[in-house]
DNA sequence: TCTGGGGTCCTAGGACCC
DNA sequence: TCTGGGGTCCTAGGACCC
C-alpha cells in the first residue's frame, strides 16, 4: 500500500487566539497573545477554570483546566477574559471552510483540530501546508500548527511539536529521533494516571514504552496496553472520515452556583437539565434506552446511577421523572455541587415502529415539539417553567449556544 | 469565589441462562 | 447444596480526549 499523507491542523491556543483576533479587529490595542492571559469561566458561577492560555501565560506554568485562583497565584498580573463560544464556533467553521478547498477528505476532530488526507493532493505537501498556514493567518487572523505524517496519530503528534505557527513532519523514519525522546505523557492517550503507572515501572519516555515487550504491556494494561504500545511505535491506521460517526450519547451537566442541599432544589436542577438534554435528543431525532444521572458532592466525589428502560424515550417529562427516581436512590443527603443527565443507547425515534403510540405519549410528544419550535424561533427564554422563577436556577442548563452575531468580524465571514 | 462541560471507550462484578 | 464454565446483559466507575 502506498504511503498516505495526513495533515493535522491545530489552531494555536484556539479560544485565546480567536478572542485576540476578534479584539484586534475591533480596535483593541493589546494583543492577548503577547501578554500573560487566559480565557476563563465565570468564578462567581463556580466555573472558574482556564479554558485557553497565551504562550506568555504558559511560561508561568499555567495549565489548561486549572483554577483561575491557582493561575493568578502563578501570575498575579494575569489578564482573564470571558469565553464567547458563539464566536469560537464561527472561527472554527471559517477554518474548516478554508481547508475544505485543499482536500475532500477532511475530518473535524474538535472545535480547533482538523485532520485532512492529502495523499491525493495536487501540490507538494510541504508547499500545500505552508499555503494553508499562511492563508489562515492572513485571512482569518490566527496561527495554526500543522503536523504531517503517514497516519493520523503521527500527524497529531507532529502538530504538537514546537509552537506556534509551525509545520512539522513525523514519518516512520523520524519516530526514533523526534518522538521517542519525549516524556511518555506527551503520547496521545497517555494521561495523568497512566503516566504515574508507567513511571512507577521505570517507563519515562515514549521510547521506553515503545521498547517494552508487547505481551507484558497487554497482560498488565489489557487492551489499553496494546493501544499505547502501538502508538509509541507509530502504529495506527484509522481513516480520515468526513462523515461523523453516529452519536452514542447525549448529556448535559452543570456545576451549580451554590451547593444544593434540598431535594426541591435538586429536582429543579434536574428539570433544567432534562429540558436541555431532551431538546437535544429530539433535535437529532433519536430516543434513548438508558438514562444516567450523576452527582458530584462538595468533597468532589462523583456517583452515578443509570437505568435501562423498557421503552426508549425522548420526552422531557419521562426523562425528568426517571432522573428524579434515580436521584432519590442515589442521594445520601450531602451537599451537591454538580449534576449531570446523560442519555445513551440511542435509537431511531420512529414512533410507529416503537409501538408506544398511546394517547398520553402522543399528547406529550406534541407539546414537547411545540415548545421546541417556539424556543428555536424566539429563543430559549420564550417558554420557561414558572417553578424556576426566583429559584436561582436557570430554566435550561447547558447545550444550546445562542447564536450571537459578530457582524463586523468581516474577515471571518 | 480553588477545581467546566461535552464526549468515547474499557473493565469488572453480579445476575441470569444453558 | 460437595461443585463447572461459557455467554450475554446490566450497572458503576474510571480512563482518556478536546
Amino acid at each position: 500500500m502506498e504511503q498516505r499523507i495526513i495533515f493535522h491542523i491545530d489552531a494555536n491556543s484556539a479560544f485565546l487566539s480567536w478572542e485576540a483576533a476578534y479584539r484586534i479587529q475591533h480596535g483593541e490595542k493589546i494583543d492577548l497573545r503577547e501578554i500573560p492571559s487566559v480565557v476563563g469561566g465565570d468564578e462567581k458561577k463556580r466555573h472558574g477554570i482556564v479554558l485557553a492560555k497565551s504562550i506568555p501565560a504558559k511560561k508561568y506554568g499555567i495549565k489548561t483546566g486549572e483554577s483561575l485562583y491557582s493561575a493568578r497565584n502563578k501570575c498575579p498580573s494575569l489578564t482573564v477574559v470571558p469565553a464567547r463560544h458563539g464566536l469560537y464556533i464561527k472561527c472554527s467553521n471559517a477554518m474548516v471552510g478554508l481547508l475544505k478547498k485543499y482536500s475532500p477528505l477532511i475530518q473535524r476532530y474538535s472545535i480547533d483540530e482538523v485532520f485532512l488526507d492529502y495523499t491525493y493532493g495536487n501540490k507538494n505537501y510541504m508547499a500545500a501546508a505552508n499555503e494553508m498556514k499562511e492563508r489562515i493567518k492572513k485571512e482569518l487572523g490566527f496561527t495554526v500548527n500543522i503536523g504531517i505524517g503517514p497516519n493520523k496519530l503521527l500527524a497529531k503528534m507532529a502538530s504538537d511539536f514546537k509552537k506556534p505557527d509551525m509545520i512539522h513532519t513525523l514519518f516512520y523514519h523520524e519516530i526514533e529521533k523526534k518522538m521517542w525522546p519525549l516524556p511518555v505523557e506527551d503520547l496521545f492517550m497517555v494521561g495523568y494516571r497512566t503516566k504515574s503507572k508507567l513511571n512507577s515501572r521505570g517507563i519515562l519516555t515514549i521510547g521506553d514504552l515503545a521498547r517494552q515487550d508487547k505481551k507484558y504491556l497487554c497482560s498488565w494494561l489489557k487492551k489499553y496496553g496494546l493501544l499505547i504500545w502501538n502508538y509509541a511505535n507509530g502504529i495506527e491506521d484509522s481513516q480520515v472520515r468526513n462523515d461523523s460517526l453516529p452519536l452514542k450519547s447525549i448529556g448535559n451537566s452543570t456545576t451549580t452556583p451554590f451547593d444544593v442541599e434540598t431535594k426541591k432544589e435538586a429536582y429543579l436542577v434536574l428539570l433544567s437539565l432534562s429540558e436541555t438534554v431532551s431538546m437535544r435528543i429530539r433535535e437529532v431525532e433519536k430516543c434513548a434506552r438508558v438514562v444516567t444521572i450523576s452527582i458530584r458532592n462538595n468533597e468532589f466525589y462523583s456517583f452515578s446511577h443509570q437505568r435501562k428502560l423498557n421503552t426508549p424515550i425522548d420526552s422531557t417529562n419521562c426523562i425528568y421523572e426517571t432522573s428524579k427516581e434515580l436521584f432519590d436512590e442515589l442521594w445520601k443527603g450531602e451537599p451537591i455541587r454538580r449534576f449531570s443527565i446523560e442519555l445513551s443507547q440511542l435509537c431511531s425515534n420512529d414512533f410507529c415502529q416503537l409501538s408506544i403510540f398511546d394517547l398520553v405519549y402522543e399528547k406529550e410528544r406534541k407539546l414537547d415539539r411545540t415548545i421546541d419550535k417556539i424556543r428555536n424561533k424566539y429563543g430559549c427564554d420564550s417558554v420557561v417553567r414558572s417553578c424556576f422563577l426566583y429559584s436561582g436556577i436557570k430554566p435550561l442548563t447547558g447545550g444550546v449556544i445562542m447564536e450571537e452575531e459578530y457582524p463586523t468580524m468581516s474577515s471571518l465571514l
